[in-house]
RNA sequence: GUGGUUGUAGCUCAGUAGGUUAGAGCGCUAGUUUGUGGCACUAGAGGCCGUCGGUUCGAGCCCGAUCUUCCACCCCA
């Protein structure tokens, strides 16, 4: 048997996961801050509460699990007959894997409804799976890292996740552009243009401006059967950098101007926080159906990294119905997500990664007899109830052999014991990076370690 | 899911028109150095050339399938 990974899964190795680690801790010590709290769910979910809610695509990227025990008994005859894999599926698999956090945690709130205070804030850190064709920066695998407010229609929460995302990024040095529009608004520019029945179609077309170009967005929008008049018309509202002038389009009280309402009361509440990164951007759709309010979307700022190719590395909204589904009308809730392992890749590309990340030992305590290592594992755990980390080769001999394993792991000190070591009752502590050695007692060894 | 692309030593990659024992750099092991890593020098180990099948006297090289990588579309973190 050849080992292998599966596609689109990755293993981590030490490093990795130090540095995954800060990504990780960064996200959740800004999370905490504004008092989110947080919650696991299950990694498998009933098929039944994924299906039908990332909409037709989404739903052909999920993971399946096959039922135990001799499922074919209970599976649909005529779908397998007839080659019906999404038919027979349904017979033969009842869950499935998690696509994403928010659904999760949809089920989880109706679920647990009276135990929670709303408005309830949660944050969830786990690994969500999609079957889609792996690319750069695109897994099978992947964490997403969580926040959701559920139980109030306050625009401070869009305000307080945009100023989440502002912080996060700003604590990993990545410089970031975040994007806001309004479902709302979009919703707004089909009724000017008169194509509400085709609204996703729209938004659909719309999203590819920056992509594809003007003449692009007219060709795919004609080709989604939008009348050239309705193009137009969209193609107009949609020049319209600035919200407060789109305003002037939309008649009082509509969906589009209330969604420009919602837009300024988000700018409102930030005021003069010095949130520069924040911009209105109207072509901003997202694909997920759910959302029905303000949008979001982080990608790396080109003008500050501009070698950087990554989609995007957070995104979010408001989703005034998602527990419907699940027999809990009216609860209104927004979120983000953070992409870690995009905000890795990016990371990396741009040598982001504090030096300090690196979680080594501080010393490898190496003996040059077997006498010798009985005193060097003494005085390793002397220091190591000091709270210090250190490693203890575990044989005697060779010094060179277990210098160079300090060295090729990258710890800077070699705490090295022989007789005169033992006779003195001292260690003779070497610095990797300077060369410099010096002699010891263990009072003075754990003083420099600290 | 559609189209394309990639796979040779642990890693990055050469491999000329199909022709004997498949190469390099880095890394690895040992030695130069029996109380000292990095640097240098010397020697050595390591490859069913992604997998399966086909064409051929003969395949790393040609053909097919399959898996994987990356890219575009779709969609997305």
């Amino acid at each position: 048997m050849k080992p292998q990974l599966l596609k689109g899964t990755r293993d981590f190795l030490p490093d990795h996961i130090s540095k995954r680690k800060y990504i990780f801790d960064t996200i959740e010590t800004v999370f905490r801050k504004y008092a989110f709290a947080r919650i696991e769910t299950p990694a498998m979910e009933a098929l039944e509460t994924l299906t039908g809610k990332y909409g037709e695509e989404g739903d052909k990227l999920l993971f399946k699990i096959l039922n135990n025990g001799n499922f074919l008994d209970k599976a649909d005859a005529s779908a397998l007959e007839a080659k019906d894999s999404q038919k027979l599926a349904l017979s033969i698999a009842k869950r499935g894997l998690r696509y994403d956090l928010t659904v999760p945690f949809a089920r989880f709130v109706v679920l647990h409804q009276n135990e929670l205070v709303f408005p309830f804030k949660r944050y969830q850190i786990q690994p969500v799976w999609r079957a889609d064709r792996p690319q750069k920066g695109r897994y099978q695998e992947f964490y997403q890292c969580d926040a959701d407010v559920v139980g109030s229609e306050s625009l401070l929460y869009e305000a307080e996740l945009v100023s989440i995302y502002h912080e996060v990024f700003a604590k990993l040095g990545l410089g970031v552009e975040i994007k806001i529009n309004n479902r709302k608004v979009l919703f707004g520019i089909a009724e000017a243009a008169g194509i509400t029945d085709k609204f996703v179609d729209m938004t659909v077309g719309i999203d590819k401006l920056d992509k594809i170009g003007e003449e692009g967005v007219r060709k795919e929008l004609a080709e989604r059967g939008i009348g050239s008049e309705s193009v137009d018309k969209i193609i107009t509202l949609l020049a319209i950098a600035d919200y407060k002038q789109l305003r002037e389009h939309f008649a009082e009280g509509s969906e589009g101007w209330k969604g420009l309402q919602e837009i300024e009361q988000v700018f409102g509440f930030l005021g003069d926080s010095g949130i520069k990164d924040l911009k209105f951007e109207i072509t901003l759709a997202r694909g997920l159906s759910y959302y029905t309010g303000c949008i979001f979307e982080v990608a790396v700022d080109k003008s500050k990294h501009p070698n950087v190719v990554m989609g995007s590395i957070g995104g979010g909204g408001r989703y005034d119905n998602l527990t419907g589904s699940f027999g809990m009308p009216g609860l209104s809730g927004v979120g983000i997500s953070f992409g870690a392992e995009r905000i890795y890749d990016v990371l990396e590309e741009l040598n982001l990664f504090p030096t300090e990340v690196l979680e080594k030992p501080r010393a490898v305590f190496m003996a040059f007899d077997e006498a010798s290592l009985v005193w060097a594992f003494k005085a390793a755990q002397a220091v190591r109830a000091e709270g210090i980390d250190v490693e203890v080769y575990p044989d005697a001999g060779k010094i060179k052999k277990q210098m160079k394993f300090a060295n090729d792991k990258g710890v800077q000190y070699a705490a090295i014991v022989g007789d005169q070591e033992v006779a003195n009752k001292t260690v003779a502590l070497k610095d990797l990076d300077t060369g410099e050695q010096v002699s010891l007692d263990l009072e003075a060894l754990i003083s420099k370690l600290k």
